[in-house]
DNA sequence: GGTCCTCCTTGACCCAGATCAAGCGCGCGA
DNA sequence: TCGCGCGCTTGATCTGGGTCAAGGAGGACC
């Protein structure tokens, strides 16, 4: 199985993936010894619920590698997507016992988990992952007000141009795309996961995205594979017209 | 002057009004001299800006008296306020040149500031600030995931009804009312902020108003003071079931 | 090869909230 | 005392995106 080899493989902090983007990031390598002996793996298939918000935690950890979303439902069953998880993510809260939001694997996805109690003594008396991880949280707050004007006054051609661009910026940085030129890539969420992040309908989603297609800001093949042929083009109708965040 | 008094009475720390809930909330009285070293106070009036987006920022500080607000702009005018900060608040980010945001003085205010480079410095050695930093950064993502809700999914009534029983919650526990009965309190905002902070127009946020008082939701006493008669009332027109959350 | 099923597209219609416009009321400065 | 401006309200109309509804396309399993 991909699993198991993938358990293997990252058996060691030293051969991890994510070792340079994660909560332990800082760490040396006596700490990341340290951090071996509390730490152990969790696969989960793509669809599966990771945690359901209120549900207790007993731990906290890293994406490793696929993608989990993190929302927040109402009782009527509207729900909005308040955060996508990347490899080298950090789930969970320390000083807090439940979740306050479901968490779902959206591809299969590995998990670099730690136990929550021995977790938040370490991080008592190691200040690299305390510093770690304030940097990655502020990080998020930056991403998540970003996301609010989004949400709050930018049309839906605008919000899918807008994922759009983040996800193919995302992508360029982890798989070291050419630097100029056409951007090419997948989408990892259904037309539904974005409509739950856009606060949008997936009609609305999928009327988009087919006008941005005619008006050549995207080529499509089959559903999910995207390519970019001018980028700034495709920020300009995202409305950021910074187009220098590409390489920020 | 109001200001000089304010800045006479706050000199000392120990005196200090969010003594207990600021960054510096952990200090031992030690830590708290070194703070003193490289503290200031600074006022602003009514509508002044603090910072503006971009610009350089060289100290960082929590607000001690007095409303501010986060707001990001685009190039056509279009804003969304992404931030509001109360006293003991926290204001800049550490490890970070410039401001993503503007800053804007709501009411008169009163901010404590620390140089930044020293600041950054202190963080480094002292623990406690960086950790009790981590925790006020954890609830505001949490605030501001809270808030994306809101404006995704959200009607334009609940997301007024969001927003009072926010302003009368915190108000509620600064200025310890009584625990069951009517809440009152002062909008610190005028309906283009509210409109601003709710990703809707301000003749939207008048009509919605209208339509609680009239419903009885809220009474009206000139346009800014307002009383909850029946705060669960409030909080089922807020679209959030869960009316344990006043005192959580 | 057929038949589900899930994900997606497209059309027709509707409505919440935006836009455009007029006017009120209160505080402030002359 | 008067006006004048700002913050707010209310009305009339318009429209972007939601809602409802009907298929299409590509797997996976029989």
């Amino acid at each position: 199985m991909l699993q198991d080899e993938t358990l293997a493989h990252n058996h060691h902090c030293g051969d991890c993936p994510i070792r340079h983007r994660a909560v332990c990031a800082r760490c040396e390598s006596t700490e990341l010894e340290r951090l071996e002996e509390i730490k152990y793996y969790r696969s989960f298939e793509a669809g599966q619920t990771v945690i359901w918000s209120g549900d207790k935690m007993d731990f906290v950890g890293s994406v490793v590698s696929g993608i989990a979303t993190l929302t927040q439902t109402m009782e009527d069953g509207r729900t909005q997507m308040v955060g996508l998880l990347l490899p080298s993510d950090f789930v969970g809260r320390p000083g807090r016992e439940g979740s306050a939001y479901d968490v779902v694997a959206t591809t299969d996805l590995v998990m670099c988990c730690f136990r929550k109690k021995p977790f938040e003594q370490m991080m008592e008396r190691t200040p690299h992952i305390a510093q770690r991880l304030l940097e990655m949280t502020l990080d998020e707050l930056d991403a998540a007000r970003e996301w609010m004007l989004v949400l709050g006054r930018k049309t839906a051609r605008e919000k899918i141009a807008s994922l759009l661009s983040i996800i193919a910026r995302r992508d360029a940085t982890l798989n070291l795309q050419p630097a100029r030129g056409a951007l090419v890539f997948d989408l990892p969420l259904t037309r539904e996961a974005m409509a739950d992040y856009l606060g949008l309908t997936l009609e609305t989603v999928s009327r988009q995205i087919s006008a941005l297609k005619r008006d050549g800001v995207i080529q499509l093949e089959g559903k999910r594979h995207v390519t970019v042929p001018d980028f700034s083009r495709l920020m300009e109708e995202a409305g950021d017209d910074a187009d220098g965040g590409m390489f920020a």
